[in-house]
DNA sequence: CGTAAGATTATGTACATACATTATCGCCGA
DNA sequence: TCGGCGATAATGTATGTACATAATCTTACG
C-alpha cells in the first residue's frame, strides 16, 4: 500500500478486496460531489484516524473545501483510504465535535459555516501570568471578614442572610501593584474556606484548585479608576482600568464572585485561539 | 437489566455471561481504589456512552471524585455497567479529551487536577451582540485605502512593502457609536477583499465568513480615550475604553489585524465558560 | 397535483475481537 | 543496594458486524 505508513498493528497490509483506490495516493480528480480530492493525503504520522483528521482539517483550513460543501460519505472515504468505516467515522465525528464539520443523518457531512463564535480569550490566573513573564508575584490580603448577604454588601444571586466570606486583596508584579481583587465566597458552598489563612496561596488559586465548578460567567469592561482605587494601585484618578467580574457556579449555586481591577497599562488579557488541528498542521 | 433503559438496538438484553453487576444499580460500596461508587448510575437517557460520560462527569463535578484520584479501569467500569469495554472507552476517552480526566497507559485514568486554565471568554462579533440585545446595529466605513506596509502604517508581522487594505469604521447600537474599528487586511492573503464594497456586510463578518483562519491572537486592555477617539465615539477625552487587538493568521501568515476600541460603559465582553457535561447535568 | 407511505441512504451506536503501546512492578543477579 | 529486564496491566487503535435512527427521495394513490 504505497505511501501510507502504518503505525503498528501486524505490519501486514489491510486487504479490503480489490484495493479500490490506493490509499494516500495524490489525486487530481473530483469526488462525486465535485469536491477536490487534491492534497487529501495521509502523512503516515500517528494513528490512522488522526491522519484522516489532519487530511480533512487541512482541506478545510487551506480553503479547498469551502463552508457548506458536502464531504464524501464515510463509505467513500473508507474506500479512498482503504481503512474501515469506523476509523473514518471516528476521525470525522471528532472533527464534527471540534466544530469543523456538521453532520446530518441521511443528508451527509458538511463543512461548517461561520466559525464566528469560535474566538475565545483564555483568562489565566494572575499569579501564573506574572510568573510566566519572569517577574516576582506577590499578593497581600487587605481585608477579610465574614458577614451575611445584605449586610453592607449584596450578592444578587445569593439569598439574603447567607453567610459570606469577603476578601479584599492586592496583587503585585515585581513590587508594583497591578490588580485589586474583591471577592465574595459562599460559605455554604465552601465551608472549608473559613479555616484557610491564605498566607501562601492566593484565594483565586486556592478556590480553583479545590472547588470544582461547572460554569463561570465573566464580564470584562473598561472603567476609570476611582480616587480610592487609584490610590491603592498607585495611578492617577481616572486612569483606565480593566474590570473583570467572574461568578463561578457549582451544583447550580454560586460559589464565588470576584471583581478584579487592573491598571490598563500594566495588565492585559491576551491569548491565542487555535484549533488543535491547526496546531498539528503548523498552519 | 433492571434500571437501565436502552435507547434502541434490538430491545433484547445484553448478555455478557453471568451479569456480574447489575448495571445502574445504586451502590454504596467502594471500588478497589477506595473510590466511592455512590451515585455512579446511568440515567437511561440517550446513548450508553453518553450516560456513562454523564455519570462520571457527575462524580467529578459533585466533588465525589477528587482531583488526582484514580478511576476504576475500563474493564471494571465495563463490568459495573454491563457494557462492552469499547463503550466505556469511548465515554472515558471523550471526557479525557474535554479535560476532565488524564489517562496514562498502564498507570490508569485519573481525575484531572487544576482546571485553572480553562476559563475562557468568547469574543463575539459586535453585530451579533447588538442584534441579540434587540438593538439596531449599523456600521459606517469612514476610510478605506490601499497602501503598502511601512507607508505611514506598519504591520509588524508583515514584510515591508506588502500590499494592505486599511479600513476604518464605526459601529453603532441604536444610533449611538459604541465601537471604533481600525483594520488592516493582507491583500496577498485575501485579494478578493479589494473588490468588496462592504456596503451591507461589515468587514469583520465578511472576513470571518469567507476566510478560514487557523489561529487568532487577542489582546484586551483598558485605555483612556484620546481626544480624537473621544470625539468620534461621543465621549469625554480620557474616558475608559476597552481596546481589543486581534490578529488572525492563516497558513502561518497574517490575514488581518484589527484594533477595536469601545466605550467602557456602552460595551463589555461577557460570556460563560461551561463544560458540555455540566450543561447536560444542569449543574 | 398533493400527500402519505414506503424504500433508501447516510450517520450513530454497540459489541466482539485482536493486537499495539507503554508504563509500572517485581524479580533476579551482580 | 542497585540496576536491568521481563512479565504484566492499563490504555490505544483498528477491523468486522450488526442494527438503530433520521432524513430524504420515490412512488403510488387519492
Amino acid at each position: 500500500m504505497q505511501g501510507v505508513a502504518r503505525q503498528g498493528l501486524t505490519g501486514q497490509d489491510r486487504v479490503g478486496g480489490p484495493a479500490p483506490t490506493p490509499a494516500g495516493a495524490p489525486r487530481d480528480d473530483l469526488s462525486p460531489n465535485g469536491l477536490s480530492l487534491d492534497g487529501l493525503t495521509l502523512d503516515g504520522r500517528g494513528a490512522l484516524f488522526d491522519q484522516i483528521k489532519r487530511a480533512v482539517a487541512g482541506q478545510i483550513l487551506r480553503g479547498r473545501w469551502q463552508a457548506g460543501q458536502r464531504l464524501p460519505n464515510e463509505a467513500e472515504l473508507s474506500n479512498l483510504y482503504g481503512v474501515s468505516r469506523q476509523t473514518v467515522h471516528k476521525a470525522i465525528a471528532l472533527l464534527a465535535r471540534e466544530g469543523f464539520l456538521v453532520r446530518r443523518r441521511r443528508a451527509g457531512t458538511f463543512v461548517a459555516t461561520g466559525r464566528r463564535d469560535r474566538f475565545a480569550l483564555p483568562i489565566e490566573d494572575i499569579g501564573d501570568v506574572v510568573a510566566r513573564e519572569g517577574r516576582v508575584y506577590e499578593f497581600r490580603i487587605r481585608e477579610r471578614k465574614s458577614l451575611r448577604n445584605g449586610q453592607g454588601i449584596r450578592w444578587p444571586d445569593l439569598p439574603d442572610g447567607a453567610p459570606i466570606l469577603a476578601l479584599e486583596c492586592l496583587h503585585f508584579s515585581d513590587g508594583t501593584p497591578i490588580q485589586h481583587e474583591r471577592r465574595l465566597v459562599n460559605l455554604d458552598a465552601v465551608p472549608e474556606v473559613a479555616e484557610e489563612p491564605f498566607d501562601s496561596v492566593a484565594p483565586s488559586r486556592w478556590l480553583v484548585d479545590r472547588v470544582p465548578w461547572s460554569s463561570a460567567d465573566h464580564t470584562v469592561r473598561a472603567v476609570n479608576a476611582t480616587a480610592e482605587m487609584a490610590a491603592l494601585l498607585g495611578v492617577e484618578a481616572g486612569a483606565a482600568c480593566l474590570s473583570i467580574r467572574r461568578q463561578t457556579m457549582h451544583l447550580s449555586r454560586p460559589v464565588t464572585l470576584v471583581h478584579f481591577l487592573s491598571v490598563g497599562d500594566r495588565f492585559s488579557l491576551s491569548g491565542s485561539s487555535i484549533t488543535d488541528s491547526a496546531t498539528e498542521l503548523n498552519l
